[in-house]
DNA sequence: ACACTGATTAGACAAATATCTAAGCAGCCA
DNA sequence: TGGCTGCTTAGATATTTGTCTAATCAGTGT
C-alpha cells in the first residue's frame, strides 16, 4: 500500500543532515520528546477506530485540562496529530506519514528498506 | 549510569505506553531533540570507521567547544553515543542499539495486521 | 435566554536548558 | 620543566518550557 512517507532525510546513520532537515527534525522530536505528550501519542495511536475523545485522555493524567490541551497542541502544531470537533467533544487522530518520518530518521543501517517494508527483526534475541 | 535497556516497548501506535516507559523513551528522546546534537549524532553515525574524533567535529558549528561537548555530554548520557580518549584526542561513537530503540517506537504498523483486523475504521463504536 | 459541560486560550511563574567565558585537566613535545 | 593543544568542567545568564488558575469559546438542553 506503500504509505505516505514523507521524505525528508535518511537514516541517521547514513549521512549527516543538512543544518535545516535538522532543525525542521528536531522540532518534531521536540514535540515528542516528554513523557505526557509521548503517552497521548501512543494512546491516540493505539486507540480502535483511530480516534481518541479528549474527555478519555484527561483522565490518564494527574494534570489539569489547560494542560492537556498544551501540549496536544504542542503535538499538532508539530504535525504528529489531527484534530476536529464534533458536537460537544473534541476528536483526535494519528498522523501516520509524520511518524513514520521519524522512525525512518532512526532506522537500522543493516537493510536499507524501501517505503513500506520494514522488517526489524532484530528484536528477537 | 543509564540502563541500557535494549528493547523496551512496542511501537507507539501499537498500545499505549506505561508511565514508567514514557519516561525513559522521552529522556532519549530529549537527548536528540535538538538541531546540533541531530547533526552531531549523524555525524558520528554516518562516518566511515565508526568513529569521530571531537576536533572534526567543532568545525562544523557555530558553537565554542565547550557547547559542544556539553552537546556530546547529553548524547553520551542518554546512552546514544560512546567515548574515549586515545592520546591527544577524544573519539565517538554510536551505540546502535539505542538508536534502533528509537527507531522501533516509531516503527509503522503495517506488518502484524491479520486479514480483517483493526485498521482505520471511522465507526464510532 | 439561560445554565451547564467540554475544551481551548491567556497570563503568570518555577524549573529546565542552551549558550557563553573562565578555569581545569590530559597528553604531547622541545 | 615548561609551554602548547585538545577537550571537559564550573559558573553565570537569557531563553524556553511545563504547569497552574482564571477567563473565554463552542454546543447542548432546558
Amino acid at each position: 500500500m506503500t504509505a505516505v512517507t514523507i521524505q525528508c532525510c535518511a537514516p541517521i546513520a547514513r549521512e549527516p543532515l543538512s543544518e535545516s532537515d535538522a532543525a525542521e527534525l528536531a522540532a518534531m522530536l521536540k514535540a515528542v520528546a516528554d513523557p505526557v505528550r509521548l503517552r497521548l501519542l501512543s494512546m491516540i495511536g493505539s486507540h480502535a477506530g483511530g480516534e481518541v475523545c479528549v474527555c478519555d485522555l484527561t483522565a490518564s493524567f494527574d494534570l489539569t485540562a489547560p494542560t492537556i490541551s498544551h501540549h496536544l497542541k504542542v503535538l499538532r502544531t508539530a504535525g504528529l496529530i489531527g484534530s476536529e470537533r464534533r458536537g460537544t467533544w473534541v476528536y483526535y487522530w494519528i498522523i501516520p506519514a509524520a511518524v513514520n518520518k521519524l522512525g525512518e530518521l532512526f532506522a537500522p543501517l543493516t537493510k536499507p528498506a524501501p517505503p513500506g517494508s520494514v522488517d526489524v527483526d532484530l528484536v528477537n534475541a
